[in-house]
Formats: C-alpha cells, sequence, structure tokens
RNA sequence: CGAGAGGUCCAGGCGAUCGCUCCACGUGACUUCUGUCGGCGUGGGGAGGAAAGUCCGGGCACCUCGGAUCAGGAUGGUUGCUAACGGCAACCGGCCGUGAGGCUAGGGAAAGUGCCACAGAGAGAAGACCGCCUACCCCGUGCGCAAGCGCGGGCGGCAAGGGUGAAAGGGUGCGGUAAGAGCGCACCGCGGUCCUGGUGACAGGGCCGGCAGGGUAAACCCCAUCCGGUGAAAGACCAAAUAGGGGAGGCGCAACGGGCGAUGAUCCGCGUCCCGUCUCCCGGGUAGGUCGUUCGAGGCCGGCGGCGACGUCGGUCCCAGAGAAAUGGUCGCCCCCUCCGGUGACGGAGGGACAGAACCCGGCUUAUCGGACCUCUCGCGUC
RNA sequence: GGGCGAUUAACUCAGUGGCUAGAGUGUCUCGUUUACACCGAGAAAGUCGGGGGUUCGAAUCCCUCAUCGCCCA
C-alpha cells in the first residue's frame, strides 16, 4: 500500500531509522499495523525532467512489489534515490531493497527498545 | 531518373501474464443509515503532438460597483475569420529564388526633440583637399603698325572626375558651356493633382512641377486600436482538537466629519463602516475531507455557403481524472536501424526519437528517430 | 500552478548604441632578497550564455532558446 498523507511522512522522517546504498535510502519506522506500508521521495533534484523521474519512482514500486514477501512486516518504508542523475536498473535495486530495510528496521527495533528500558 | 518546393497524417504492431488507478453492474462484512474496506466477481476506460516552455488570448471564480481625465502597457499594410488574440486566411507593397515558392515589427521623419563616433574640405537649409576652367575684370610679359593673338599670375567660376565615409542634396544619355550644372531635352525615379478599377491596402493612365531639408521611431515621441486586479494554492461546502464571542437586519446621528472602495493617481456619483439604539440568531475557523474536476468555443462522418480561415445544418460517439500524484514489470512473435560472422539463404548481439496530463480551451515558440500519402517546380534521357 | 531576476577574464564586479570592452583579486615573467613574503615593473587571459533580427555600427535595443537563483504554502 502506498503512503500518501503528510503526517506519516513527517512521522517517519521523525522517529525512523535510516539506511543507505548507491541506489537507494530507506527510512523506516514501525506504524503498529500488520502490513509493509510504501512512502517514495523524488525530487526535482535527482532528475528534471518529469519522464525520467517517473522512471525512477516507477523501479522504486516494482521493486517493492516483487519483494514484498522478504521485506520486514509492520514497518512504514520510505525510499529515497541515493544521488542524483540516478539511472537504476531492476536487479540492483530489488537486492538493495531488502538488504536495506533489513537494516534500518533492525536498527529501528533496537531504538524501541532502548526507548522503553529508558522510559522503566 | 536526379534535384527541389508546399502540405496532410502516423508516433512500432499483435498476444500472454503479474500489478496500479478510475467507472458501471452484481455481491460480502461493518455501520452512528450515511457511508467505509489492502473486500470479492464480471465488464470497460487509462498521457501528447508537442501533455513542455509559459510568450499571448479567452472561459470560469472571487475582489463593495458605475463613470471621467491622466499615467502605464500592448499591437501596427488591407479586408476578413474568431469567444478573443500579439493567432489564422486571402490579398497588397518590398526583398530573395531560373521556378514551384520563401521571408517580411510593413503607420507617421514638411508636429517637435535627440543622435549620426572615426574618417573627411563638407554630415544637414553642408562643402572645395586633389581636380577642371580663365569667358568677364585686373597685373606682368612675348609677337604685331594696329585690331588682336599667346604665356604666367591674380580676382574669381564649377561640382563633372578622384578621394573620405554606412550615407555627400535624384539616375542614364544627348545637347549646352571657358569649365560646368535640371541650365535645357528624352526616358526612369520623385512630388502634386485629376480620371479609371478595387470594400480597401493599392494598381493603371493623363496633366502639371526641374526636384522640394539624408538616415534612425526594435531613440524619445505623434497617430489609431485594445487593456481593472488576482489566479484552482481562484472559490463553495462539511468540520475534530484548541482558543473563546461573534454574526445578520432595521432606524437614527445626517443637509456634519473621518476611514474604506477595481489594489497606479486624481475627481464625481454611489455604496459601506466608524457612534447610538432596537430586533433576531448561533456561529466563525485550523488539521482533515467533499465539491470545483472533466460534456467541452468537444471528437468523427456527411450536406450546404465561402477562393480560404471559417460558418451552418443533420447524424453519431462519450474519450485519463491522479492528489508525496495512477499508464509499469516479465515473456513470445513480427517490423525498422546499426554492428559481427557467412559467397548466399541465414544466424547472433545491441538499439527503437523528443518527451509524462495536474481547472479547461484557442494559438505561438521550442525539442524530435523514422515513415506514409497528396499537389507542384526545375534539369536530363527515351518514346 | 503562478510570478520576478541574473548570465561580461580563473573569481568578484563596472560598462546603457561608437576608437583595441575595463577595474580589483588571482596567474605568469623580470627586478629586489642569502631565500621567502611585502614591494616595484611588465605580460597573458574574453564566441560579453547560444541563435536570429533592427541599425552604417549591438555587451547595450527587440525576439527566441538554455542555465542558475528567488518569491507566493
Amino acid at each position: 500500500m502506498r503512503l500518501r498523507r503528510r503526517g506519516d511522512f513527517e512521522r517517519a522522517y521523525r522517529e525512523g531509522s535510516r539506511a543507505r546504498g548507491s541506489v537507494l535510502r530507506v527510512v523506516a519506522v514501525e506504524n503498529g499495523g500488520p502490513w509493509t506500508r510504501l512512502g517514495l521521495s523524488v525530487g526535482r533534484r535527482v532528475w528534471r525532467h518529469a519522464v525520467q523521474r517517473n522512471r525512477v519512482r516507477r523501479l522504486f514500486r516494482e521493486a517493492f512489489r516483487l519483494e514484498y514477501a522478504s521485506l520486514p512486516a509492520g514497518f512504514d518504508l520510505i525510499l529515497i534515490p541515493a544521488q542524483p542523475r540516478l539511472r537504476p536498473d531492476l536487479d540492483s535495486t530489488r537486492r538493495e531493497l531488502v538488504r536495506l530495510a533489513r537494516k534500518a528496521s533492525r536498527r529501528a527495533r533496537e531504538k524501541r527498545a532502548r526507548a522503553g528500558e529508558e522510559a522503566s
């Protein structure tokens, strides 16, 4: 499911854990539900022209769709291109998505556990 | 066959499969009875000719409205088309091309002002550097009896030729003259006037004038025509949390005064508020949501009118509606291009332009692989 | 979506129709110094963002394209 509300994005940027690779930058935050949700943030700095920008967006969405079963459940994942003028291919995006999503979600769980200890 | 001119159209095709989004119908669960869902099933729609740049013009929406003068901006051959335009069509003039055709910001320079560097004698009611001439007048001198003839110079004359310049106060030719000159004449150009044709821009012709002060208005300006501002983040509605009192209408003060207004200035009218009082009402608004939002100056086909842009009539079709923003992934066959191997049929690899709707239209401009078709021009060859 | 502005030497900027487009910093060469810096003298460096037009003449005026930046929430 796509993430679209402004508040969801702000919560992710405020509380989320990040991981960066050569293609993607992933921000992960627990959403309290049973499903994983997708947010995309592809700005004009990546590509000036809309065709190339849509290309990146659609490829990210396709990678998310194909690797959905391998992703940690119960997270909102925001995908950001790692560098301007990115020309990604599907295979490497899929591999990096899985790797970074697991890494970021692990960090998010640790962070929450630490917060729980300090609260108690 | 070769070279070229103008225009219309297409934007790789077919299929399978996994997804996204919207719509219709049926159906399930929940429900505050109005809707909600990672619901289910079936069927259907889903980027462009430029969707782009935002250079113009409109629709639509709001701003408390109407007018006058000025300022400001835009446009600039004529006649039309159109909702409108800075767009388009036809025509006129100019320039380019053998031609088909192409380009054209193309009103006014005797309304006024400014500018025209450098060079050059002179650059605007100009001027004589080199040059040409010495007819008239004066001086010197040679020849001659004399009238006179000649040479040099002066006083002067000229603007043909050279030279400068982007530009030198019409051009060519003949006559004329001391040399020259629109000084005279012919033709061309130019100005005025009249006639004819055309709605008009303008064209053609007659007569008169010897020619009348260059260029620049994408310099100021003058003339004619047009123009209110803000833009879907316009705007209408529903409405958590929080804070907490406002809103609508009538009358008077009032023949006073002040503020506000279509947001460049001034003025006039008009409206409205400020103050008092009376009556009535519960609303306003952020997050968020719904509408605006896709049926429209609409597409296609045909008839009629018009040279055409276009208009009109009839039939037919419904054709994207996202919102951190949907059109994508994979596979097969075919098409086109490039490269490699091969004599070849063929095989293999890579590639398929520019580019992505954001309220909607009409244009302009710019980007663009390649292809189809129509009309026309020139050259060569053959019959 | 809408609206403004800028582009001139490697850098920061002048130049608003007319001679070879200038200034500061920087760079290079020479001098000075044992050497370096400072200082002095000199030099190089420009499609004036690209293209087209107006004009005798354009960095300057007009049109168009490109790039960069800012504002409206």
